[in-house]
DNA sequence: GCTATTGTGTATCGCTCGGTATATTAATAA
DNA sequence: TTATTAATATACCGAGCGATACACAATAGC
């Protein structure tokens, strides 16, 4: 059903039987995301997210549901916009190459100077209370590591990679990296520190 | 002042002059600290630790003050318990030393099963919103860095590590991997893939 | 025109938050 | 005893929270 009236939507854009909406809603899901990005999902409030949309209380629980809703979607907005380095990483053609794509991504969102000091996710993690929210952040953990473990077992098979390289566990290393640096990044550190980081890990990396 | 009517109560402990504190700030203090780590800051209520303490609000504001100062107090109470495996790490007899107990150090504490599966001063700094509560925890960071930068000075000197390595961006680069693993933890990691984790960081280390 | 449908703006709802005023109780000092 | 001092328990404060009820405005189909 949902994709059917997605799929109306796109074709015919004035067919809406009632109201037009007033607002962009890509857009207002993207103010969205930046203010819980900035501020936590408890740091953030209601108020905080419908003057930065700039639409009122009943606009956004008929448009994205509940607060937790809108953090739901606003996560996936992240991890298709800014986080989307990881895909990119992945693609290089050296496991190498990916760790070095990976960790540099991670830097410069981490340092970008229009956008907040510090990874949504990781931010969101920590900042969600006892909330259900927190499947939501194993799920993706899980997946983000699933992706590099496989891209470092075709490096293996490659050749690219020691042959008894242990990819699951080099996945899991890259990772915690990525994470330790959003931790520094959030309790200020800064990019020349961050860099020179990266350089002692990357320094280490197998062959 | 203050410092005098503490000497004065450790002196002689029944000479107060009003009605006698009827819980041990010690032990209330203790059961605070779990709280907010667990829970994080704003997770945290005054409900939550007024509960989890055993006492009423107005017992506690008069002992630990306000929300935040008694976090702060809470997470020095942190540093100076759950978080001394640091100290110790430190006063190993070499680098790869240090670091091997620090890793571990923080694995152990980070799955103790009487305790919550993160680190009180990361799921604190990110999980307090705009509060002034940042500074204290950049400084933590710092003072934790200075420490390890130290060790690692020395270890240069002791020809424990190559002439030619940074103890800055060693320091750093530890103090990453160490909030990584806490990040991992939040998230669900299990002891078995904190270890492989740690082992990766070790292998490389230099010398 | 009319009706149905949907978004908008205002004005709240009940609840919990961090923090306190007040009266009472329990100790010391005289 | 009486006065003083301090901690306790209850009950409450104003503010902000997430979430909605309701009346109105704007579109579509007829």
């Amino acid at each position: 059903m949902t994709y059917l009236l997605a799929g109306m939507k796109r074709e015919k854009v004035a067919s809406a039987p009632g109201r037009p909406r007033a607002f962009d809603t890509e857009k207002a899901l993207d103010r969205a995301m930046r203010v819980f990005w900035r501020k936590g999902y408890l740091g953030t409030s209601l108020s905080d997210l419908t003057d930065a949309m700039g639409i009122n209380r009943p606009s956004l629980y008929a448009a994205f549901g509940n607060k937790e809703s809108l953090f739901h979607k606003a996560l996936k907005h992240y991890s298709q916009g800014p986080s989307a380095y990881l895909g990119e990483a992945l693609r290089e053609s050296n496991a190498r190459a990916v760790v070095g794509r990976l960790l540099h991504g991670v830097v410069d969102l981490l340092t970008d100077p229009h956008t907040p000091t510090t990874c949504m996710w990781v931010h969101g993690a920590l900042s969600c209370g006892d909330d259900p929210l927190r499947g939501v952040f194993a799920a993706q953990r899980a997946a983000g590591l699933a992706a590099l473990r496989t891209r470092f077992e075709r490096a293996i098979a490659d050749d690219d990679l020691p042959a008894d390289a242990d990819a699951d566990a080099l996945a899991r290393y890259v990772q915690t990296v990525n994470f330790g640096l959003t931790v520094q990044a959030s309790t200020g550190a800064t990019r020349k520190e961050l860099l020179r980081i990266v350089e002692i890990a990357l320094k280490t990396w197998p062959k």
